[in-house]
DNA sequence: GAAGGATAAGAAATCGTTTTCAATAAAGAT
DNA sequence: ATCTTTATTGAAAACGATTTCTTATCCTTC
């Protein structure tokens, strides 16, 4: 920057109100000073920027995730990227893999990176150091999850009413003998999920058998597991409702295990699509989220809240879309 | 710091000189810095470390990859993010997704960043804005592609063998009409994919016939249009050798739509293995290569090429796997 | 023609660190 | 008793921007 101030003949102050085209700078020293920029090859620091402003222009955006490897997540990070990258923010990424004490010590860095903003799907419910983090004053947007006693902006989607839709077709179907393996009890939606599967078989007038119910941590493997335990059982369930997309493909990997047919000898329709459903065996049904629109929305959302850190809290609730194909 | 160092009642050198543990400081005043530290619960600002002392410990690090939907991509950042983690590096991620002018953008920006190294997946092997920031003398590993006329890290696999066993299994297994559908022919991979196809065929003294090689831009919709065309042939091939993941995805898609029997109507195999490829229509036979440990070892090599930018460069190639199913 | 206002640009402080240089005191050497 | 060395610290200069004061100049306007 002192370069270019020198070049062009003017102090880096106006160098500097060229660049944020703040104030009003002489046409033609702006046009001088642009010309030494360009021969420079000049950028200027983000690095330096960002110390010197504190929030506002500093154009970089947190990303908490708890599983990179989830589809659902990829998605999400593809709206947020997306949008983000359209708004000119760059974003540091951070993939805790449901581990607290590595998304504690994310949390730290990205504070201390000073971050614009963040867009996180908190651990649990009561994530002590997000909490804190939103509570110091740092623009925040929760997707997927929620946080509680805090007030933050929220995009998630209706998990109970999915759930709920999702069960209630299977019994429509005829099943009767309905299986649910669920995800980490201590993640919000897991715990929603259930309640959707539990509201449908009651408000059908089917006993609610919690040998049905197997509480996993969200992962392929407790998905291959506890669907193995499952089929072992006599009677056998005659249909799985998985708990996400994770679940759902171990599940899967324990239907054919047992060469199983599907839907005939077991029906199963899960929690998130998958863009390849179509190409499973069989093409699966699944209760769609809005991945990519929710970390669209979420970006939205949270550009919003930096610029006006005062507005208030907007939760959204987008809403999913049962998709049926031959799995059930 | 200024608190902590008043707190303590020491000057901020001082604090600085027990934080980085650099220089020797009296025991005393050590412990009482430390709790001052825990006192106040200090967090230094990675932003400002970062601006004072350029490269080298302010433990940042850019990944730049060309699409995050493509699952091979996904592992490679899980195995980035693994190590890096443990590393107690951040990461910047930046998905560029085939635009240069995206990936351009993102180079600018990771370089005002003042990143300590870069991971990147050139957009093409003639990189012009990569070439540069190399020259430039920032530590970078290319991954799954290389960078022409500059000396540079690089872990990838061998393409070429890789496409070759795929090829020739499928000829030993007996089919004679195979295509093949190629990524984008700007990415280096694709191309020696291919080369590994035609090899494959003129060993085993089959004609090479240029109908049944389609060039696409290695997504899902370009598996899905070319594998309709090519089925629409006559005589249609009777395999499939596709070039990547979501080509393979797209192609299978066209296959079950044309409700062709896998592998009695068609045989299909696919370069990238899916770690879900047991629960497809049918199970997938593939060119696994190994994504996770690729991110590894990249993440290695940048470390040490940041502790020291003067060792020669090493071009690591990762040996791939045929994984046969049912699909071939 | 003098006061007032607007415009344009520079000087210097600041953000939160690291690092060089200098200073002090204690200890050891001659 | 004086001179070196060594250990420990502080003062101050960077790093590369933004931003608050000033100041200088030039118009208006009465």
């Amino acid at each position: 920057m002192n370069e270019v101030a020198k070049r062009a003949g003017v102090s880096i102050a106006t160098v500097s109100r060229v660049l944020n085209n703040s104030q009003s700078v002489n046409e033609e020293t702006r046009l001088k000073i642009l010309k030494a920029i360009k021969d420079l090859k000049y950028q200027p620091s983000r690095v330096a920027k960002r110390l010197r402003s504190k929030s506002g222009s500093s154009n970089l955006l947190g990303v908490l995730v708890p599983d990179i490897q989830n589809p659902f997540y990829v998605d999400v990070l593809r709206g947020i990227e997306d949008i983000a990258y359209k708004n000119n923010y760059a974003i540091i990424m951070c993939n805790f893999g449901q581990d607290e004490k590595k998304e504690a010590m994310y949390l730290n860095i990205l504070e201390s990176e000073a971050i614009d903003g963040l867009i996180a799907a908190p651990a649990n419910e009561n994530d002590h150091p997000l909490k804190k983090i939103v509570k110091n004053g740092l623009p925040v947007v929760c997707v997927d999850r929620g946080l509680k006693d805090v007030d933050v902006d929220i995009v998630w989607v209706n998990n109970e009413a999915g759930a709920h839709s999702a069960v209630e077709h299977l019994i429509r179907a005829g099943y009767r003998r309905i299986a649910h393996i669920a995800g980490l009890a201590s993640i919000p939606s897991s715990i929603l999920r259930e309640q959707g599967y539990r509201k449908a078989l009651s408000e059908n007038n089917i006993a609610y058998n919690p040998d049905l119910v197997k509480w996993g941590d969200s992962t392929y493997e407790s998905g291959l597991n506890l669907a193995e335990q499952l089929l072992k059982m006599q009677p056998a369930p005659d249909a799985l409702f998985t708990g996400n997309n994770l679940i759902t493909l171990g599940a899967l990997e324990a239907i054919h295990r047992k060469k199983l047919i599907i839907p005939n000898d077991i029906a199963i329709i899960g929690f998130d699509d998958m863009h390849w459903a179509n190409s499973l065996n069989p093409p699966l049904s699944a209760v769609r989220q809005p991945a990519y629109e929710i970390g669209k929305r979420a970006v939205e959302l949270l550009i919003q809240r930096i610029s006006d850190p005062q507005r208030a809290t907007i939760q959204m609730t987008l809403s999913t879309d049962l998709m049926i194909r031959s799995s059930c």
